[in-house]
DNA sequence: TCTCGTATGTACCAGACGGTGAGTTACGGA
DNA sequence: TCCGTAACTCACCGTCTGGTACATACGAGA
């Protein structure tokens, strides 16, 4: 897995003496860009940020923008692909093969809700890039191996429901990812203006658990009814 | 209010003498102008969009913007206000007193669909206003009303359900609309990452029915599934 | 200790950007 | 027919923006 932090470990080969302060230090400065860069992105769009902004908060300057990334747009698909690449990580940890289909189901559901809800800022990326059309995206070799881990742990649950009888078999495991991320991504994406004409905060701590157990029951009420 | 069509009467009493062109016209160049900047923020965003850009694809110039709205800001509030006031007006034709409960559910989760469907134009624009915390829409006029329609007809849907024994009662309208929303917004927001990502075009015609009868079926086995 | 390439800082630029000053013309009422 | 105002045109401005030329300092290897 991807360490978050920017200090980790960079394999040079020789594990040995790690300067802890170096005045130059390519990587140390690569990290505080994207990271404040992924920050500012997210905040504001990709039109939005600015880059002088960005260098405003970095402890170097604006020229190392451009020395590390060529310009605003490439430092923005770097953005992209190093947080599609920190979520695909963490998305390969979930282990539901034990539970019976049903449990699964519901234990899946409940972690892709979590999983959304500790990542807003992804989410504002994906949908600032859904804006953009994907098409800084498209291409990108850190959509590599994101689509398998949801999916296929999905049909696998799903083959083991139907082969239990329990499933129906006219919805695949695309529709209920498709299904799951849907009312996982709009509850943080269009928090806004949800709370602005319904009054209601779909993120509000209060209604947490209802809301988790909203989604559970839905994907489960689904695939259970014929 | 003003009329939404440019070319509409201006009822100033007598209904005599229409002058079929006027060379000056304040309600065509505002509703030119509003038309043109809609298209433009939902293509690129608020900060995206340039009044210039905007300006040369008028009839008119750039000075108008200004006369007329004050400044980009108040221009992008202006379209979010039309924008929503036209979707107020299409969502209040809805008419499933008639059907059963479980058909109206069905219907009712069918016409939101094509209509989020029809309008991808709107739901970019939502998008947009959500990366910006709805921020301009906060205490707009153009809310007013809107939150009611939508979820009054399905209240009274959910009671008669109730009442038959049919559905579930821990679920409130609200949730309902939410997991309809989410299912339709998330089709066409998250088109292209989605996409990009998983290789299915969700707004594909050719899967259009399935996706329709998908959502028809999530909500009826989610309230009727005790 | 020297050397050379990588990393960094400073100062600056050309063009795009949102916005405006000031004058001009059409129109509708008297 | 004339006049006052709403609608409109044109040229212009100051600032911000992404981007860069150039000088320089560091530090790893010889």
């Amino acid at each position: 897995m991807t360490a978050p932090r920017p200090d980790s470990e960079l394999g040079t080969g020789t594990a040995a003496v790690r300067p802890v302060e170096r005045t130059r230090d390519a990587d140390r400065t690569r990290a505080e860009i994207l990271a404040v860069a992924t920050a500012e992105f997210a905040d504001r769009g990709y039109a939005g940020a600015r880059v002088n902004e960005i260098a405003d908060k970095l402890s170097t300057t604006k020229r190392m923008i451009y020395y590390y990334f060529g310009g605003k747009e490439q430092l923005y698909v770097a953005v992209l692909e190093q947080a599609y690449g920190r979520i695909r990580a963490l998305e390969q940890q979930v282990d539901v093969e034990h539970l019976e289909p049903v449990a699964a189901l519901r234990e899946l559901a409940g972690l892709t809700f979590d999983h959304h809800e500790a990542h807003p800022e992804f989410i504002r990326l994906v949908s600032i890039e859904n804006i953009h059309r994907a098409e800084h995206l498209a291409g990108s070799p850190a959509l590599a191996g994101l689509a398998a881990p949801a999916v296929d742990v999905l049909s696998a649950i799903l083959q083991r429901g139907r082969a239990d009888g329990l499933f129906r078999d006219d919805v695949d495991a695309l529709d209920v990812h498709q299904v799951i991320s849907a009312f996982c991504v709009f509850r943080t994406a269009n928090r806004h203006t949800f709370r602005a004409i319904f009054d209601r905060d779909m993120l509000d701590p209060a209604t947490r658990a209802h809301q988790r157990r909203l989604l559970g029951d839905l994907v489960v009420a689904h695939l259970t009814t014929r």
